[in-house]
RNA sequence: CGGGGCGUAGCGCAGUCUGGUAGCGCACCUGCUUUGGGAGCAGGGGGUCGCAGGUUCGAAUCCUGCCGCCCCGACCA
């Protein structure tokens, strides 16, 4: 892709309304604009990188058996009231009438939705276990939306719902969210650590949430310092083995974490040596309940068990907030030049910065290694403007691609461009025939990695 | 919803106290010179001063009402 047929508004200056660094960088960096209070439009940049995200989350749910589909974002009034939510939910529900003066409202999340077309559709334990998701937008009226797309009203989460018929299959179900969530965020290039949770207005009784760490975190978060030794990179799983699935559980529920609100101080300091106690801020990116059949008894989700009584079904709610890991990647991500996006969520891989556009010699080695690099698939944003060098390098580091190549007529001399790494700063002078090779080579090197610098750095910035 | 603040050109701001018909920097357009970390010179375009009333010969400025946005708190993925 090339700039200059991009589009990519970038703000030098920040703009006043945005405080944290993730909104400000989302804001400079032309990735989003603000609609109204918590409302954002996804320019082409931003939404390369939700893409990503989802498509990351979805491969993972997938993986562990889920099936995608998708449900409105506009529900009718009585599913709710079925459940009880309704009134409960309060006015962070937004309430719509349409104009046949139907009660309607626009979706925060679907539990009762999916739970009325699973009961409609399920009869028999036959069908079970199921396990359905979708990637919606939805829509929380909150008192005061604030952080960018962190904290939004308008947000697009994935939401999974298993239903089982025992207590059994489905604390099952529950635990394969578990690992898949483990995966998933190391696939974003995340260390996510689980601790257990509150369950609020969604009910139930067992209940994780999973956060990374960032000085902006919302909550503080206390935490063994054993985590860090824990291997994070996608491990292979069998999630049909109910055994291996809850060794793993086990694995990353023994070791102390949680948040202010579940703290015991007095347990964390019995569990966890001196020296392995740390505390930090965190940012929720996933939340997974397990409520029984709370909701599938007023819904009247029910099947026949294989002794021919009727039974109702054992559900579980599983969130992943896809635009908020936007903000909160950026959050554990950065510096003071701008955003480092992990590899797997860059919105491009490469960037191409041509420092004497018009030169001739310049012009056709960055079209023939742009051109080069897209047809062997990678994606490339070739800085084709006729600006100066400095404020091609600025924006380039603004928008945190992982690897730049830089072409001038100084290295052209010598047949030889630069290679920079944007996490490391690191640069190299690569022949302009290797250059292909040689970012190919370091993407496999990186991609996979779950950075060491997520859980240490922690508090460095 | 309580407390605080802001709304003037695309972005960041001054001007408001003390009323006189709108300005600065960046960005943008044209030309020339420049070109490895946000260039220089010259010329140029762009604003119903958030909205609605009111006071006044005259309102960005004073008064009243409304709207929007941000920050802190209580609440949340």
């Amino acid at each position: 892709m090339r700039l200059s047929r991009y589009f990519l508004p970038v703000l030098r200056e920040d703009p006043k309304e945005a405080e944290i660094v993730s909104h400000r960088l989302m804001l400079r960096g032309g990735m989003i604009r603000q609609e109204a209070a918590g409302i954002y439009s996804w320019l082409p940049l931003g939404l390369r990188v939700l893409k990503k995200i989802e498509n990351i989350v979805r491969r993972e749910m997938d993986r562990a058996g889920a099936l995608e589909m998708l449900m409105p974002t506009l529900q009718p009034a009585d599913l709710w009231r079925r459940s009880g939510r309704y009134d409960d939910y309060g006015k962070e529900m937004l309430r719509i009438v349409d104009r046949h003066e139907r009660d309607l409202l626009y979706g925060p999340t679907n539990e009762e939705m999916v739970t009325d077309i699973v009961a409609r559709f399920v009869q028999s334990y036959k069908q079970l276990p199921l396990n359905l998701y979708h990637i919606q937008w939805k829509f929380r009226d909150e008192i005061r939306p604030r952080f960018g797309v962190m904290r939004g009203r308008e947000f697009l989460m994935k939401d999974a719902y298993s239903f089982d018929l025992t207590r059994e299959d489905g604390e099952h179900a529950y635990n394969r969210m578990f690992v898949a969530y483990l995966r998933t965020y190391a696939a974003l290039g995340l260390k996510a650590i689980p601790m257990r949770a509150e369950t609020g207005p969604i009910g139930g009784n067992l209940s994780h949430e999973f956060l990374i760490l960032a000085e902006t975190g919302e909550s503080q978060v206390f935490f063994d310092a054993a985590f860090h030794e824990k291997d994070w990179a996608a491990f292979d799983i069998d999630y049909d083995d109910r055994a291996a699935v809850a060794r793993v559980v086990e694995e990353f529920t023994t070791m102390y974490a949680a948040t202010e609100e579940m703290h015991d101080n007095v347990k964390f300091e019995q569990q966890v040596p001196e020296g392995r106690r740390v505390s930090g801020r965190g940012i929720e990116v996933g939340h997974i309940f397990f409520f029984g059949d709370k909701y599938t008894r007023p819904l009247g989700a029910k099947v026949l068990g294989p002794d021919g009584k009727e039974v109702y079904l054992q559900s579980g709610s599983y969130g992943i907030g896809v635009s908020r890991l936007v903000g909160a990647i950026i959050e554990a991500s950065h510096d003071e030049a701008g955003i480092v996006w992990p590899e797997p969520v860059a919105p491009f891989q490469v960037g191409i910065i041509n420092l004497r556009q018009g030169d001739a010699a310049c012009d056709s080695a960055c079209e023939g290694l742009h051109d080069a690099l897209e047809k062997a698939g990678m994606e490339v944003l070739y800085d084709d403007a006729s600006e100066r060098a400095g404020e091609k390098f600025a924006r380039m580091d603004l928008i945190g691609l992982p690897w730049q190549v830089i072409i001038g007529p100084r290295g052209l001399k010598d047949g030889v461009a630069e290679v920079k790494h944007r996490a490391t700063g690191a640069r190299e002078n690569v022949g302009l025939e290797q250059v292909g090779a040689y970012l190919a080579e370091s993407w496999r090197a990186h991609e996979g990695m779950v950075w060491q610098g997520r859980l240490s750095s922690y508090g460095s910035r």
